[in-house]
DNA sequence: TCACTTATCTAACGATCGGTAGGAAATTGG
DNA sequence: CCAATTTCCTACCGATCGTTAGATAAGTGA
């Protein structure tokens, strides 16, 4: 086994490199020539070993999904659903302000807006986060049956509002918002945690 | 006065026009070409009314607070706190889900991440959201002042988390959200206003 | 009418974009 | 040692990027 000239760079490594840039920089920001530099391999050598940009940045989103955003599906396993909240706030509030990576969210900058020729990608990252915004519907569907959540709570609702302040968190984050800043948000709204149900709907 | 040849065009039609591919594409994800044609000129006659793409975008980023994001302003100018948040979170949900323009905020999806040649107009953003965040903290200094708000409330913090929200409704209807879910976030926040003050900073 | 000014257009600029031939180099199996 | 296989690198591809030169058209003031 093990044919032909053997590769001289790890393809692991490499794909956390080109994660680092397109995390920066977002999609489109991200030229083919940053990554190359930045993962120390020619452009026929990315090309060889991840097909083409658009493979290359999913193959990053999925490192990215299971490797520094892979606290969210930890903090869905906690038992209650305190914990839950508490975990996704605090440690989405460290994970979009740490220090050895871009600071934001990938699934949120890598391509919020784009050209015509992204638009796939956007999509990618639309239903990406819609997924974990359903992840979390399904979490807080389980807490109310379960009686953790106040009668009336709608899980959708609360899944979409805490996914926008996890997402607010993001977008100051990535504007260079301090961690000590962005973590007095996640407490603020852990303050007011779990909002009531609507009088109207009740 | 008025010499030479007339513009056959409107400036400020013109550079509304430009407004709404750069909500859509970005700022990077905008090209010249996609400019040009949208607005109904020619290159030339982008480049002499504008100067160039950097300051045709400051051009529409002006346009966009003083038009469509107008209601921030608006919102300061309430008589109590809690009209000031209301009017913010519910003119704001409905403003990034509007039918008539492209979906989202400006001041976010801009660029929120970029290329290197795109730096600077990620920092003017980044600014600009820094300088809302800053007039929203000092209308909560006021209201504080006032005796609107529990006793030890900080206005620096209240100000990041009501950006945060604000920021993360932005998000999700630049993903495609419904006004309905969006709506339903922000009366979320408004049912749980103000969060009480930390009890350790007492 | 004639200079002057400004806007219009076609056509092109160099640089960079994402993506690839094509051949040399390094390994394995025979 | 030789054929087969795979990766390596240099150089290049056509398309598009933002931007501009240069000629022409349409107005004003004298």
């Amino acid at each position: 086994m093990a044919m032909g000239r053997p590769r001289e760079f790890d393809v692991d490594t490499a794909l956390d490199l080109a994660l680092q840039v397109f995390w920066r920089k977002g999609y489109e920001g991200a030229s083919i020539a940053d990554l190359t530099e930045t993962m120390g391999i020619t452009k026929p050598s990315l090309y060889s070993a991840f097909g083409n940009k658009e493979e290359l940045f999913r193959k990053a989103l999925d490192r990215y999904v299971d490797g520094p955003g892979g606290y969210f599906q930890v903090a869905l396993a906690k038992p209650t659903i305190r914990a839950v909240v508490e975990h996704l706030l605090y440690e989405s509030a460290d994970a979009v302000t740490g220090p050895d990576h871009p600071p934001g969210c990938l699934a949120v900058q890598g391509a919020l807006t784009c050209g015509d020729a992204a638009e796939s990608i956007k999509q990618e990252l639309v239903s990406r986060r819609a997924k974990s915004e359903q992840d979390l519907r399904q979490r807080f569907e389980r807490a109310i049956a379960e009686g953790e959540l106040p009668e009336g709570s709608d899980a959708a609702d609360l899944a979409a509002y805490l996914s926008a302040i996890l997402q607010g968190m993001a977008v100051q984050a990535a504007g260079g918002t301090t961690r000590e800043q962005v973590r007095k948000i996640a407490e603020m709204a852990l303050r007011t945690w779990p909002p009531p149900p609507s009088l109207a709907t009740v």
